[in-house]
DNA sequence: AATCGTCAACTAACATGTTAGTACAAAGGT
DNA sequence: ACCTTTGTACTAACATGTTAGTTGACGATT
């Protein structure tokens, strides 16, 4: 019970490497593990009761992914944040997300605006009722929504994958005060803009909105200088 | 020596794994194992002399970038190509060289402009000589450098990631009666464009030039229906 | 006291043994 | 002749043993 740090047990599904992928990932992303945490592939087996093989597989994935930098005969650890990173992972993901409205505005369904109205209409009820943590969600979700309205179903992880920095960072930066309401008029921009297949528009929208995140992150490297590079 | 298909020896450099990785790729990339092609871990190992350990993570590896489909428990064959996958690759590829493309036209220093001026001039000479291989080359090398121009050291493998699969399909198109010149005639608009820092006549360019690729690619799926999905 | 060399402990990387799931083909029943 | 079933051969997946490189600390040398 006094473990530094608990890892979901598996009643997850897939085979035995992915669960041990899917509960480290988890435990990087929600910052379980934070940044400059050393892995020991000894203790990951002995705490999921598997064998090296499988932890191996995970940690390899994990380092292509960039979650996690493997010192060769020597150790891993959890991957420290650095801004040059964080630019170029909020770079990508206006590239994708711009991309994606756009061509969401363009050739979009009555039943995919249908979807989008509802999920935005839920966000601004979800702030009034302060429910920051179903905001959260919806907001998620509505990102979601764009990239599989594209027609591509893999644009989404990819998505996912580039974003991966930004998604760490974002935990350090949940409450902010009044931003939740901003962020939903903003969503109801692009809304609007895909409503009026406004191609031109849905981009800026989109890419001012996706403009605020970076600088939210900036003061970051002051307040928790632990989590960043040398 | 009649072996069906050879790798290359051991003159690459890092770890096992990512020499059979380098290996594997490269033989997959060029076509000399064509899409729907069996790997066996056991030849595998033999032919490189190393055991299954360093080919299992190089396979998982492949396997994460969708260059091979592993069927569980029985076997592991290099991913035939799909049309949706190849559109996909392409909006992918057509949004980050977008993206790339405005932020260089509106950042570019006068010696990245140089540099691309004399990318460009080598493409119009090699072309003019009718080596089209050096052209190929010069052609990559232009678009390498726009990645690299905008300040993020890993968009190029990002999209390098990204377009895997055509990269792949592209080998099966090369040879195509006054595309090189044409090819050569868009990269002199790109560059133009980013020479007087026109963010939108980049982009138009940009997309124009990339647009030109599925539709010469859609053949394919006739000329070399063996090489796609069921 | 500071620096260099040595050594011990630890780790990832590699090799190999084991398990269990899949696919295909031959045999048996209809 | 056709479908079902069973058995065998093959594979990825997993477990474990082995190797070799790195790190940090301690002690010897200057």
């Amino acid at each position: 019970m006094t473990e530094p740090s608990l890892i979901k047990i598996q009643n997850l599904s897939g085979s035995m490497s992915q669960r041990v992928y899917q509960s480290l990932r988890d435990a990087i992303l929600s910052m379980q593990y934070p940044p400059g945490t050393l892995i020991r592939k000894g203790a990951i087996c002995e705490q999921l009761g598997v064998s090296r093989s499988p932890v191996s597989e995970a940690l390899a994935k994990l380092s292509s992914e960039g979650l996690v930098d493997v010192i060769p005969q020597s150790a891993t650890k959890v991957s420290c944040f650095s801004m040059d990173e964080i630019r170029e992972a909020s770079f990508l993901r206006q590239a994708l997300e711009i991309a994606a409205v756009e061509k969401v505005a363009l050739e979009r369904t009555t039943e995919q605006l249908a979807a989008l109205t509802r999920n935005v209409r839920m966000q601004r009820l979800l702030v009034e009722d302060e429910d920051f943590a179903g905001f959260y969600e919806a907001d998620e979700e509505f990102h979601t929504l764009l990239m599989n309205f594209t027609g591509f179903d893999g644009v989404s992880h990819v998505l996912d994958s580039v974003s991966l920095h930004l998604t760490r960072a974002r935990m350090l930066v949940l409450p902010e005060q009044g931003r939740p309401i901003e962020a939903v008029k903003e969503h109801e921009a692009i809304l609007l803009a895909i409503k009026e297949q406004d191609a031109t528009a849905a981009r800026k929208a989109m890419k001012y909105h996706l403009e605020l995140l970076v600088p939210r992150i900036l003061p970051l490297e002051e307040t928790h200088a632990e989590y960043f590079k040398v």
